[in-house]
DNA sequence: CCAGTATATTCGCATACCCGAATATACAAA
DNA sequence: TTTGTATATTCGGGTATGCGAATATACTGG
C-alpha cells in the first residue's frame, strides 16, 4: 500500500470521517440539510446544550462541513457540501441491508 | 426531530461511522476491496501488529461490513457490501473539493 | 490425537473525546 | 459607547478507545 494513500487515508478520516464519529454530529448535518439555522435553533430542535450544540460545530466548521454567516444578530450554520448527506444516505442504505443480511444468517445457512 | 429518525442516526453511527472512525479501519476497508485478505496478509499489507489487525478486524466483523471464511488454514476477509468503498469514495471527494474551497478563501472573499 | 500455525484475546497504560454548567467573548442595535 | 443577546470557550471529570507485547485459543492436517 503506497504511502500516499495512506496519507489521503489519513487526512480523509481526521477532516471528515472523525466528524461523522459522533452521533449529535450527524444530526446536525441533517437538520442544516433541511434548512440554514442557528445555534440556539439547533440547540433547541436536538434538545440539547447550547455549549454542546457549539462546541459540535466548532468541529464541522474546523472541517468545512458546515460554514456559518452573521445576519444580523445571528449566525446562520449551512452545509458546504450537501453531498456529505449523499454518503449518509448511502451508509444508512448500507445499515437498512445489513439488517437484511444479519437476518438471512439467523435463518440459515453460514457462521458469522 | 422525530425520535425515530434520532434512533436511526444513532444505529447508523454505532453500526457503520463508528466503523470509519479510524484511519486504521479505513484503510483496512480498502485493503479487503482490492482482494479477499487473512489477517496476517492484511498485517504485513498494513506494517501493522497482527494483533492491532485483528482487533480491528473484529470490530468490522461485528458491523458486518466485512466477514471472514475459513479456507483450509487461513480466514480470508471480505467486504460485505462493496457500497462502503463507494461512500467513502463519495467523502475523498468531498474532501478534495473542501480543499478547492479553503483556497478560495485564503485568495480572498469572505471569512470562515 | 498431536503438532504446528493462524487467529483471537488479554493486559496495563496512554490518549482522546464527550458532557453541560458556568463563564467569557463578540457583535448588533440604539 | 453602552446594553443585551447570541455565540464561543473553559472547566473538571468521566468514559471510550487506541496500542502492541504477551498469551491463549482454535482449527487444520497428518
Amino acid at each position: 500500500m503506497s504511502d500516499s494513500f495512506r496519507e489521503e487515508i489519513t487526512e480523509l478520516h481526521a477532516e471528515i470521517c472523525s466528524g461523522l464519529a459522533d452521533p449529535t454530529r450527524i444530526l446536525l448535518l441533517y437538520a442544516l440539510a433541511e434548512t440554514p439555522r442557528n445555534v440556539n435553533e439547533l440547540a433547541e430542535y436536538l434538545s440539547m446544550p447550547q455549549s454542546t450544540t457549539s462546541r459540535h460545530l466548532k468541529l464541522l466548521r474546523q472541517q468545512s462541513l458546515v460554514v456559518g454567516e452573521r445576519e444580523g444578530l445571528y449566525i446562520y450554520y449551512r452545509l458546504v457540501d450537501e453531498r456529505i448527506i449523499e454518503a449518509l444516505d448511502l451508509l444508512r442504505k448500507i445499515l437498512n441491508d445489513r439488517l437484511t443480511y444479519r437476518a438471512s444468517l439467523i435463518n440459515g445457512q453460514r457462521s458469522s
